[in-house]
DNA sequence: TGATTTTCGCCTTTTGTTTGCGTAGGATGG
DNA sequence: CCATCCTACGCAAACAAAAGGCGAAAATCA
């Protein structure tokens, strides 16, 4: 990315508190006012070159259509809704709260994904620890030895591996301390599978 | 997903508090009464524009069928540098190489970060595993309890818990399986503090 | 049937685009 | 050292297109 002149930095940095501020970029000649141009032209002249150096993008011909280009280390992240907590035997709290978390997007699956904070140390033996993030991929399926979201009988839900054995669901928890649960596949609905642990010290 | 004008932004603004507040959609009606628009076709423009650039979507000819698309973004990530490979002693493999790795900001301290890929499990009873990706913050002090990346004479770098004892420092691997290092001061460098991990499936 | 959304012209305002012209400073080559 | 060239920066006016707006009629859903 080219090196910027200190009249197109200036111009930059106003475009990225504008559009912080306000939602929506400025018009051209908002931008000349605030540096004092009388000439739309110059604005526009600016703006060319900014994207030229490829800083922001514009539609053409479109209102407030700049857009600042994810310059710096502006790396790609989605805001995934924080659902709220899950434990062994104790159903999430479907608290569907504004609460969001920031992931990585290579972090995420492919299809719907949430976020969930980890309550207890059941999985302790898989390196998911209390007040971990699991990130779930939403599924109804999962294969053996995946860690599932697992709903039993409609309402406990727990964090397990899963494995599908003759005739039954064995959900282990990765504890020795807990016991592994075996019910019939009817009981047992799988809501999705944890592709990702994040923590924070 | 394309920029807003101001006019489309006031009203996705509006939308949106009416749906947090009521539940549902306003009418076409009430979207004009709060603009104090006259004519429905007008606003039902905007909403063919906001609905044009990803913002809402809007079920065919049905009543209060706006519904707010989630804008997955904002959240900021940091691409943050993969340094290479921390692992009981064995020195990082200094490869300034072009891999980076994308980090949620608010897992990332204040000062410079950076990221290693973990090798082996001598962290394991500390829930980090092999193939772990530690978030390290650039420190050359730590507090007890901390997970330090320290440099043991100018050679060795390890991943241990870090302990300040009476006349020397107690380097603690968080498995059973592996003795502490028990050093004096002088010898030991701390080059960073963990702050987050990261695991995928 | 009544409430609501969609569509159709037609208009005004806002905004971005283009062309033409001019100044100043830095780099370049003779 | 000076002429020359290029680029950044600026002004003004004409132009083009999108945004924003109106009212009424048609279409649709419940």
């Amino acid at each position: 990315m080219q090196p910027l002149t200190r009249r197109q930095r200036e111009i930059l940095d106003y475009l990225t508190d504008f559009i912080e501020e306000h939602g929506y970029a400025p018009s051209l000649e908002e931008i000349g006012q605030r540096f004092g141009l009388s000439s739309l032209a110059t604005v526009h002249k600016h703006l060319t070159n900014l994207q030229d150096k490829g800083f922001i993008r514009r539609a053409w011909n479109r209102s407030r259509s700049v857009e600042l280009v994810p310059t710096r280390m502006g790396a790609r992240a989605i805001e995934l809704p924080l659902l709220g907590y899950v434990a062994a035997g104790v159903p999430i709290e479907a608290v569907v709260s504004t609460e969001s978390v920031a992931v990585p997007e290579d972090l995420c699956g492919a299809r719907d994904t949430y976020a969930l904070r980890v309550r207890g140390d059941s999985m302790i033996d898989e390196q998911i620890r209390d007040g971990d993030l699991v990130v779930v991929e939403d599924r109804k399926t999962a294969h053996n030895g995946e860690m599932v979201i697992a709903l039993l009988d409609g309402s406990d839900v727990t964090l397990k591996k899963f494995y599908r054995e003759d005739g039954h669901i064995r959900l282990q928890p990765a504890n020795d301390a807990i016991a592994p649960i075996i019910v019939s596949a009817e009981s047992v609905q799988v809501q999705g599978v944890v592709v990702g642990v994040m923590r924070r010290y």
